[in-house]
DNA sequence: TATTGACTCTACCCCAACAGGAGGCATCAA
DNA sequence: TTGATGCCTCCTGTTGGGGTAGAGTCAATA
């Protein structure tokens, strides 16, 4: 026989617990000195703890483990339990992946943000590859974006392989203008939205820094680079939002990014 | 403005939720009727709501949610937190998959046995294959194996590929005898102990139902019959734990089952 | 205007699975 | 005999709310 205390570093399991499994009539000791009140434990008491240990290390409840071991005593019979068990674990194990693939996302984006503070609101000229992207076509007003990103996002949010942007395919500006939202992605994908690849080209970007209210300011100072250079123009134009309201937080406007990529003629 | 019913179907958390947000000053109403205590919500209020059930999609606590959205309001400051925090799920995650093998190799483990009702003891000639082992050599009472077995466990234990078994090095019934604890494995591993191959051979097999201690009566039987059939036998002979004390419980030993292998002379 | 039914308020108890601590006996060695 | 542990019961606290009671409020209808 073992006092609580001489079982507890025998089976590694705290006094609190112990106490506590008594009450829950879990694991009952041996013998109980009737006036002392004392706990004694006897060998048996050992295997049974260890059974305990054992349950609870594969996720079950006390509750769970005080049926099984009420009613059987050979893994034999349990097989469907533990499978179930198993079941449950292995679709935590899914959520778990999933919570952790989308934080993983959210930190990819905000690495490649964190790298290119070095180009803001400085124009440059450079060619861009070609982009497999997902996405739809609709009309509207500019402030409408979200919608349709949402569209795009539930459809392939999962494969996403950067940031998302807009193709316009007006040259001025309208109330009511034709866009495209587009996500690029890492490799082909069947879905309910279109796939198409943007052409490589000759583009000139600038990272405008701030809300979209203000972005106008942006085009000018790209447009007039456009015409420095004596170079004409291509249809669509792009907006990259490499930076916008987040997956959490809606976000400080004054940090938004937005690069604007307009194509040109190759010479 | 939102009475609390309106607000909880907006942003699809409970009343009582809400209520306890309030309590604990994670999200407070824009304005509470002094007279009534009604809580009212506003628009900007249901963005808040959004972040706490976003961050709570992730795992984080209310007093974590709590001092995030209290500190920071973009997530660019935040990368370190959500770092944080996708480590530790996939520690959760990783924990979790480890429980879920072990449940796997107890399944496996019962199927095995499942399937093969209906050799229980009766004689059979069969040709075993090769068998890659991990194995400890080591002198002693029979009923000492548990420990060498919890060596071999606790060095291959997530390689197992099948029921572990003793080699006995002696033809006859010793206190002290020369015996080999092997656990077979899917293929070869480094590991602490010593791996070989347990050659293929012809073998007389028999598998003993009931606790070990009866296990004699089996033995005479095999032994019984390979006389009839006037084979020489060879050593070292095996003992396969089909099925014995479990992971979990002891078990029954009236349902134990051990398969006698005795190889013989081939012809 | 009165009433009704739907809503909301606070306050209290409940769950898991113990941990921590207070205050009071029991046990054992010096 | 005297400490020093060890053990006992009882109470509170944790996380994230759920459930219920009894009372007050709101808006629409009769």
């Amino acid at each position: 026989m073992y006092t609580i205390g001489e079982f507890s570093k025998i089976t590694k399991i705290t006094v609190k617990a112990l106490r506590f499994y008594h009450e829950k009539e879990l694991l009952t000791p041996s013998y109980i000195d009737s006036e002392s009140n004392y706990r004694y434990y006897s060998k048996g008491d050992i295997e049974t703890a260890q059974i305990i240990v054992n349950l609870k290390s594969f996720g079950f409840s006390l509750q769970e483990i005080q049926s099984i071991t009420k009613e059987f005593d050979d893994e034999s019979d349990v097989t469907q339990i533990l499978q179930k068990q198993k079941d449950a674990i292995e679709r935590d194990v899914k959520k778990l992946t999933a919570i952790s693939s989308t934080l993983e996302l959210i930190l990819m984006k905000e690495k490649e943000v964190a790298q290119m503070t070095d180009v803001f609101d400085d124009i440059q000229v450079k060619r861009l590859p070609e982009l497999q992207v997902v996405y739809v076509r609709w009309q509207g007003k500019y402030s409408e974006t979200g919608k349709a990103m949402g569209q795009v996002y539930r459809a392939a949010g999962r494969h996403a392989g950067g940031a998302a942007l807009n193709l316009y395919f007006d040259c001025e500006y309208k109330e009511n203008t034709e866009i495209e939202s587009c996500l690029p992605i890492k490799k082909k994908i069947t879905t309910k939205l279109e796939c198409k690849a943007l052409p490589a080209g000759e583009f000139v970007t600038l990272v405008h820094v701030g809300s979209y209210e203000n972005i106008g300011s942006s085009y000018e100072k790209i447009f007039d680079y456009i015409k420095s250079i004596n170079k004409k123009t291509l249809l669509p134009s792009r907006e990259v939002y490499l930076k916008g309201p987040g997956m959490i937080f809606k976000g400080n406007p004054d940090k938004y990014l937005t690069e604007i990529q307009i194509q040109i003629e190759e010479s």
